[in-house]
DNA sequence: GACACTTGAGCGGTTACCTCA
DNA sequence: AGTGAGGTAACCGCTCAAGTG
């Protein structure tokens, strides 16, 4: 993640920063849906743009940030290929497996438009459960099959995952060359349709499941992340803006200190005053223009200083141009 | 060995879409 | 044809726990 300086991020702070809020319907993200409709009924809509609008600074200087997505991972779905369809069978009667085999099983059944059930497989036993949960879960454990087959050529990671079952489980650590290129291939689309994560699964010897859950982690972790970085850009806005307001109260408040002393600085002998080398107002309007002075120098929220506050406080009256 | 951090994975919730009665 | 219910898929946030330095 590339992280901006402070000044880039003063740039965008008029202020359009990007919280980086992406994804689909459950986290109340936005997701965008780019690819041609492979299975028609698969893809989701697109969603209006997710706009934060914070008012930061209750008090003046107020500060309205609108947040538009920054990062706008884009979610493409197509046709499962064949290959995925494999994990539909359950080899050990493990039951919380076998539940979740059989949940796997419909879901390829499902993405495949094509019945694919096992009759004789321990589904039918726990084929109540139905819930997302389980649905999920399956996804992940219930694809020994195509696993065994891979694993007799493959990497020594699956077949460690694998290992485990009975026992307790074990935790998978990809290898650098696995993790590098679930990294490039995140760079280039931070979400998958199924052709490619099929792909990349077979690619990298792991089950599809696998590169989703590194997926969906990496796209969750790099929200955060951003999500820190403009956490802490937006921390030194406002304590920018809290300075600044600080300041100008006070100039303010020296301002109608100055304002209430005018009359005695009316008195004032010709003198004492001094005019602006830059316009000479002073010089050249007498008390007409120092009033006139006077009056745009406390009309001027933005420029106090300029001629009468200034010549009033020193001497050296082109220090306050 | 204790500890903090990283990271793979599980779970529950939400949303959108599809099918069917 | 329109509609509501149920199922499914994909996503998210939160969380846990194994692995690692």
């Amino acid at each position: 993640m590339s992280k901006m300086s402070f000044e880039d991020h003063h740039q965008a702070c008029n202020i359009g920063l990007g919280l980086g809020i992406g994804g689909g319907g459950g986290g109340g993200g936005q997701v965008k849906f780019e690819t041609p409709r492979e299975k028609p009924g698969r893809q989701r809509n697109n969603k209006p743009s997710l706009k934060f609008d914070y008012d930061l600074f209750s008090s003046s200087p107020s500060m309205s940030i609108q947040a538009t997505s920054r990062l706008e991972p884009s979610l493409t779905l197509g046709l499962l290929s064949s290959d995925e369809s494999n994990y539909h069978q359950v080899n050990k009667v493990d039951v919380s497996k076998a539940a979740s085999a059989a949940a796997y099983d419909q879901d390829q059944s499902t993405d495949e438009g094509v019945p694919q059930r096992q009759a004789s497989s321990p589904h039918t036993v726990l084929s109540s459960f139905s819930n997302n949960a389980s649905v999920k879960r399956e996804r992940d454990l219930g694809c020994s099959e195509e696993m065994e087959v891979e694993n007799k050529v493959v990497s020594s990671r699956v077949i460690s995952d694998e290992d485990e079952e009975g026992s307790g489980r074990k935790k998978l650590r990809l290898t650098k060359e696995q993790s590098a290129l679930l990294e490039e291939s995140f760079k280039e689309h931070s979400t998958l349709n199924p052709k490619q994560k099929q792909a990349l699964a077979k690619q990298l010897n792991l089950r599809p499941r696998q590169v989703e859950v590194w997926f969906q982690n990496r796209r969750a972790r790099t929200k955060l992340k951003q999500t820190e970085v403009d956490c802490e850009y937006l921390k030194k806005c406002c304590e920018s803006l809290t300075d600044e307001n600080r300041r100008l109260h006070k100039e303010l408040q020296e301002l109608k200190a100055l304002k209430l002393a005018q009359p005695l600085y009316m008195q004032l002998p010709a003198a004492t005053l001094t005019m602006c080398p830059s316009c000479e107002r002073i010089g050249n309007g007498g008390v007409g223009d120092i009033q006139g002075s006077a009056k745009n120098a406390f009309g001027m929220a933005g420029k106090p200083h300029h001629h009468f506050y200034s010549s009033f406080t020193t001497t050296h009256s082109s220090a306050a141009c």
